[in-house]
DNA sequence: CGTTATTAGTTAACATATAAACTATCTCTT
DNA sequence: AAGAGATAGTTTATATGTTAACTAATAACG
């Protein structure tokens, strides 16, 4: 019956829509590049979090950033950036500096150590999203691109950097 | 200069690859659904990976799970399932019973209460699903599952049902 | 049979995530 | 300038997730 997805099945009694089959391969998809590049970044020691947070913190280096701004750029919560940082600031890989301007602000930067350990993981990133999208061409992988923004855009995005 | 995606940039010094653009695409999109969803499963008390749980519980009703057969079908740790299962318990959505024959097992089934949770949430779920997907038409949403599917399809998925 | 292996599940230690309540600081209004 | 309110960050309580170390029960085989 079933013309594709062999694989699995949706046997459920609930009403199986393109947007249902869209929505569960997308969960799907997320969990397969998560299973592939978690331990990716074991390697280095770092968590997957570890690695979006010293990203971002590299993107905006030269900028003032505050820990409330880290938390809307990587969609997590406050209290959380408050954690996930002091650990980092424990590895020696991010700073913080009271904001002398306004005391309550403290403004965070990634360290040479942390932007040197970047470098590293960035040297094996391409191979590693390389070996996630084997089975999607160029064309394909584009394509599929091209729809989860399309989709995305949908999404009116509150937090963001741009105020 | 770029076509698509002026709502976010990828300014990191590693190759901007259709592989990368892809994976950036999935995880985004991944975060806008979780976003999206786990408010509608809050309303009932279930946060998502509860939700995953009993849907699973559902669709295997009748067969005699255990709680490692569980963890390979969410993908989830066994540790973990152990916990999600103590609370689903104490909530009486879940029930346990040991294996008389192999006293190591302890069967999982959902309650009748678990049941009727499901079918409250199931009510409400194709209009989330609308709504997350809303921005794709029917054929765009086909063309996404069809692609992140066959992108699935090449991670030999070593943890599955049929032993 | 009895020691050894393996298997199912749990507990412990830790990282990530949230919401809610708290502290410290600044801003605004009068 | 004083008090009300807002803002930045932290702490607390709880849920999810991992790996490693443990318990209890079964299986293997000598």
């Amino acid at each position: 019956m079933s013309k594709e997805s062999k694989t699995w099945d949706l046997a459920d009694e609930f009403p199986d829509t393109p947007a249902r089959r869209a929505v569960v391969s997308v969960v799907r998809g997320f969990g397969a590049i998560a299973r592939r590049m978690s331990p990716h970044y074991a390697r280095f020691g770092l968590t997957p979090p570890q690695f979006q947070m010293l990203t971002v913190l590299n993107r905006l280096s030269g900028e003032q950033v505050t820990q409330r701004r880290l938390g809307r750029e990587l969609y997590v919560s406050f209290p959380n950036v408050t954690v996930m940082l002091s650990r980092l600031e424990q590895a020696n890989l991010i700073e913080r500096k009271i904001n002398v301007v306004d005391r309550r602000e403290r403004f965070v930067s990634i360290t040479r150590k942390g932007r040197s350990l970047l470098r590293k993981v960035w040297k094996e990133q391409p191979a590693q999203l390389e070996c996630v999208m084997t089975g999607l061409d160029d064309s394909e992988r584009r394509q599929l691109a091209r729809l989860m923004n399309k989709m995305l855009a949908s999404h009116t995005r509150p937090s963001n950097e741009e105020v």
